[in-house]
DNA sequence: GATTGTTTCAAACAATCGTTTTATCGTGTA
DNA sequence: TACACGATAAAACGATTGTTTGAAACAATC
């Protein structure tokens, strides 16, 4: 069974337009209406081929998901990476700033060639895999992209001022929920901001407003905890 | 059809056990799995009832799913409304702060009884709420908890420090995506916190330590938007 | 031009979904 | 006791889901 097809690996061998059309329509069904309340047919019929060609080029529904994921996600972590090299062996009296680990980030999100989906398509699909809950995917993301992402960590870590480990942790997931929200939530706000206040603002004009905010978030003095650690 | 039945009422004429049965399930399995991922035999199979039950006592499963969000937000709601009506009422010279503005929202969350649920349940049920895009759930909420939302929205505008309006908002809209994402997320956190430096901490615990890091990035110098701006 | 391997297609598959139906149970009321 | 009515039960409904099948169409090689 299966003994032709190229099932997880993904590949086009030819330049083959099916399973580029394919992955063009999923990724704009999910980020609309999520995984499970996109059915196969509706990407398909919407890419123009028969229902069959996912589960012949992907193998299944939860491989094409996945796809998704690694043609977004491979040639952005590879960008990350390079940088990455360039700020570890920089000397110590030259380390990176808070603002540079954050600008970082903004930098190689909006510098992937997005050929055919906006940024925001990829901003809700990165929070509707995080949203899953005990799904493959997040175990398959977490597997397949935890070098960089430690990598990126640890630098982050050390941008950081002095203080316990635990409230880095915590300040950290904080800027982390606030970009997955802003950026997955973006054409909403967006619409918003214009019909309140007129202003018509770029994605990468609002990714750029989160750095101060999050830099100062990351800097500012440390709650006491006393009636908290009392409750233990 | 349906002459009797009490649907999207949601009475519990008598103290219904079953009608509550079913809301304790439904609650937790799609805080677990998600709305479209939980199936309505697996709902009133935990909850020990029969599969009609649903639809007799609620409708349909947009009702259940409605009822489930209501058992929690009208209460909520209301304490938070006679919290805003004391703030509302104060003088000019005594306007709360922005971390008073920040704390109440901890504290009314905190203190809502939660009989059957979890903290961490309903803020991951917010949490799919949000993400779902074009769905029921969220025109329900918008339209129903309006009021209570635009006033503290008033309230914190007015505790922010001075500068451009839309600035204010891009940046609440940064502190709402940071709480959603935390608190949603904060058993997996929790369970990583503990491994990795030792420390049980309770999920109020980590509310306070958000204030903080909210209020100094909201007190933040602006970013000069010069490259954004010469984008358009 | 026949043969090979790959891709596309229409059709059907089995499973699951939300919902509806019909009958039965239990409990108060006339 | 007979009746009425809200609540529960089992079963079936129609629709939709992801997946598989087997034949047809295609392209490339000898």
């Amino acid at each position: 069974m299966a003994s032709s097809n190229n099932h997880s690996s993904t590949r086009t061998n030819t330049r083959s337009s099916t399973v580029s059309r394919i992955l063009d329509a999923a990724e704009n069904l999910f980020a609309q209406h999520g995984f499970a309340e996109t059915s196969l047919r509706s990407i398909t019929s919407q890419a123009g081929v028969n229902l069959a060609a996912v589960n012949y080029h992907f193998g299944s529904k939860k491989e094409l998901i996945q796809a998704v994921f690694t043609r977004f996600l491979d040639p952005f972590c590879q960008r990350l990476s390079e940088r990455l090299d360039e700020f570890e062996n920089r000397g110590k009296n030259e380390q990176p700033t808070l603002e540079d680990m954050l600008h970082l980030l903004v930098d190689e999100m909006t510098a992937v060639p997005h050929s055919t989906a906006q940024l925001e398509t990829f901003m809700r699909l990165l929070a509707l895999a995080y949203n899953q809950t005990q799904g493959h995917l997040k175990k398959y993301l977490e597997l397949t992209y935890r070098d960089v992402f430690e990598r990126y960590m640890k630098l982050l870590i050390g941008a950081a001022p002095t203080m316990p480990a635990v409230e880095i942790y915590w300040r950290i997931n904080f800027i982390l929920g606030a970009s997955l929200f802003t950026m997955s939530e973006a054409p909403t706000l967006q619409a918003i901001a214009e019909r309140d206040y007129g202003i018509q603002e770029p994605l990468e004009s609002v990714m750029r407003r989160m750095v101060p905010f999050m830099a100062a978030g990351m800097r500012s003095g440390q709650v006491q905890l006393g009636q908290a650690l009392q409750q233990d």
